[in-house]
DNA sequence: GCAAGGTC
């Protein structure tokens, strides 16, 4: 019998890190594009995530076609979704007799390691299988967990699973029964799911507040005062709701204030926390969509110039030498920064609330150069950069002034801070230091006052929300995972769900959270992770039948699918759908303007008084169309964006653009008759 | 063509 031994690993990366930590003399091999590390008779093998995936199979596909019930109860079958990965496994499953598996320390990566050895034991139905569970890649970790080896937990894998199943089933179904209903097929599908519907429907939610929001009018008293040559503004203290009473005290307020209070002090802000991903996405989506600042981030991980960037953890572990980093970078484009940080005679970095063990914070591993990158990787790397040696830059130092002025009886206060001493702010320039000014006082001083205004303002609704802060919100309401949370929100922007930053739903995402809400709320709710978050564990320990819970799930879903006013539904949904196609009014008959397709599949916008009325204008063939918010001033109809492979394009109002066209048109026209007229008037040469 | 979760 074949006497070898393999190690699984959840990516390459963290395979050759264990190789080289247990072994000596590793050779790597490469075969159909992935490595494999090996001593002796001895394996490591790095995978790539998840390599199955669990679907229908595929005499489902037709979601015209299967009744949404016989989904509910269709096999669910395993698929391969790295194929070279499981060729490679069968093949070394032929030449060892056991397998360790070493993929990461939590509920999917048991399941990651259990999808291997399914593929391994195929192959080599005999083998030994043990686990190890290490929580940091560090000689001292690894070598401990290989000398403690451990179970697979088969209830731990089972429990991931489970989560697939219902993930599938439950969107499946919805996604199929929203996108038969609204005739949204095709790449233009409406899709449902556990984390994306809470999602949407924040945003949503959040517009409807905005909407129905009546602004409410108040008062703000502002006076000017004067200290010698310096003049500074003070707020009263009191924010007025009735305008009489604003006036009131307003008319009370003489020529001069006496000081009531004043305090100054010396405070230190300490630098911001580690990055984890959450943190790093927010701040990089202010000036890169999280999605492309993941992207970037995964290729400078893998060039090896920073840490793992899928991290929750802020807090740096102790086997980081974050001295030896810093210095890397005196010899850098941040020799400024650096030399900062290495002035202190000892480094202190800061610390976040939340620790994990199994990877460190983002921080960058090696030193590059603006040539080596492109300008947004350098962004990107600059960032990383920058934030990590703030984090163990000194404080921010701030001289804070506060008080209180009374003029005859009126109170005015003020709360105003200067930066004495930049320190980490210098390094770390994204943030602007909101700085005012107020000359010092003393108690009792008589200082005069030399203007006063009465300022009537509105309450506002509350904001949209960006990108940045919904990738926030949504790790504080348990949505998604750091891997998937800038996933989720690009989903929802190519569904057409929303649009622009900050994020504004379309008519069909309150179509369908509405439907939602009405028929399956628990889909549009945080509490649906949580509660599967719960079973999770139970399955996991054993308490709890996987299969109990996913046949809930279906007669949940059959109870939907039962009482549901189809009729109802399609209505409403088709609705949104058509809104959202809606342009403006036609000029010429004043009904709706859409954006239509012609017979030879062409798309124009036309009129819906067709075909009584002929208006249409013409739309540019190529990219995906976007309705921007924004409406032309001279027309009324909402300006287009346009969306192709080389990014966006204002494309602006569609009759404005025609009118243009056709003016330039008409000059070209005008032009070539000249033209013509010219060649008549010219005698031609005689030609032999 | 569906979900969400890993990772490339």
């Amino acid at each position: 019998m074949a006497k070898g031994w393999l190690i699984i690993t959840e990516k390459e990366n963290t395979a050759r890190r264990i190789s080289s930590i247990l072994f000596q003399n590793v050779k790597r091999t490469r075969k159909l594009g992935i490595n494999v590390y090996q001593s002796n008779n001895t394996y490591v093998l790095g995978l790539k995530g998840h390599i199955i995936q669990l679907d229908f199979p595929s005499e489902y596909n037709n979601w015209g076609k299967i009744p949404l019930n016989s989904l509910l109860r269709a096999e669910i079958v395993k698929k391969i979704t790295q194929k070279n990965l499981a060729k490679i496994l069968s093949d070394l499953a032929k030449k060892i007799d056991r397998v360790t598996i070493a993929t990461d320390y939590d509920r999917e990566g048991e399941l990651i390691g259990v999808e291997a050895l399914g593929i391994i034991r195929k192959a080599n139905p005999n083998v030994e299988v043990d686990r190890a569970k290490y929580s940091a890649i560090t000689p001292a970790d690894i070598k401990q967990a290989f000398s403690k080896l451990t179970k697979v937990d088969f209830n731990l894998a089972k429990s991931a699973e489970t989560r697939q199943k219902i993930d599938l089933i439950w969107g499946a179904v919805l996604t199929r029964l929203l996108s038969v209903s609204s005739g949204r097929l095709g790449k233009d599908f409406l899709s449902v799911g556990r984390v994306q519907s809470p999602t949407l429907r924040l945003i949503v939610e959040r517009e409807e507040e905005i909407k129905n929001f009546k602004p409410k009018k108040y008062w703000e008293i502002f006076a000017d005062f004067r200290k010698n040559s310096d003049i500074f503004t003070c707020k009263h203290v009191k924010r007025f709701d009735d305008k009489k009473e604003a006036e009131k005290a307003f008319k009370k307020i003489s020529s001069q204030a006496e000081v009531l209070k004043f305090e100054k002090k010396v405070k230190n802000e300490r630098p911001p926390i580690p990055f984890n991903t959450t943190e790093f996405l927010r701040e990089a989506s202010r000036f890169m969509s999280p999605n492309k600042a993941m992207s970037i981030a995964e290729s400078l991980y893998m060039a090896g110039y920073i840490s793992y960037p899928r991290t929750d953890n802020t807090v740096y572990p102790k086997t980081i030498n974050l001295k030896a980093i810093a210095r890397k970078f005196v010899e850098s484009e941040f020799k400024k920064e650096a030399n900062l940080v290495l002035s202190q005679p000892k480094l202190r970095a800061t610390r976040g609330k939340r620790e994990t063990k199994d990877h460190p914070p983002i921080y960058p591993t090696s030193v590059a150069s603006k040539e080596d990158l492109k300008k947004d990787e350098w962004r990107i790397y600059e960032l990383i950069v920058r934030r990590f040696l703030a984090t163990l830059s000194p404080d921010a130092v701030w001289e804070h002034k506060s008080g209180l002025l009374e003029s005859n009886g009126e109170r005015f206060a003020f709360n105003v801070k200067k930066i004495l001493d930049p320190g980490w702010r210098e390094v770390y320039p994204y943030y602007r230091a909101e700085e005012g000014y107020v000359p010092d006082l003393r108690m009792g001083e008589i200082i005069e006052i030399v203007d006063k205004r009465l300022e009537e303002k509105e309450t506002k609704p509350p904001p949209r929300y960006s990108t940045g802060n919904l990738i926030q919100l949504m790790e504080k309401l348990g949505l998604g995972t750091k891997s998937t949370r800038h996933e989720i929100l690009n989903k929802l922007y190519s569904r057409r769900y929303v649009f622009g930053n900050p994020l504004r739903p379309s008519e069909v995402a309150f179509a369908v959270i509405d439907a939602l809400k009405k028929n399956a709320e628990l889909i549009t709710l945080p509490e649906m992770t949580a509660k599967l978050e719960r079973e999770m564990d139970e399955i996991a320990e054993g308490k709890l039948d996987d299969t109990k819970v996913v046949e809930e799930s279906i007669v949940f879903l059959e109870q939907i699918l039962s009482e549901i006013d189809l009729a109802e539904l399609s209505r409403n949904l088709k609705e949104g759908v058509r809104k959202d196609k809606v342009v403006g009014k036609c000029p010429e008959c004043g009904k709706d303007l859409v954006i239509r397709k012609s017979k030879d599949s062409k798309r124009f916008v036309g009129c819906t008084g067709f075909p009584k009325c002929r208006f249409t204008l013409p739309l540019p063939q190529n990219g995906s169309i976007y309705l921007t918010s924004k409406e032309c001033e001279k027309h009324g109809i909402k300006k287009i964006k346009i969306r192709t492979k080389k990014g966006y394009w204002d494309l602006g109002c569609v009759y404005c653009n025609y009118l243009e066209w056709r003016e330039s048109r008409g000059k070209e026209e005008a032009k070539k008759v000249e033209k013509a007229k010219e060649k008549l008037r010219k005698p031609r040469k005689l030609t032999r």
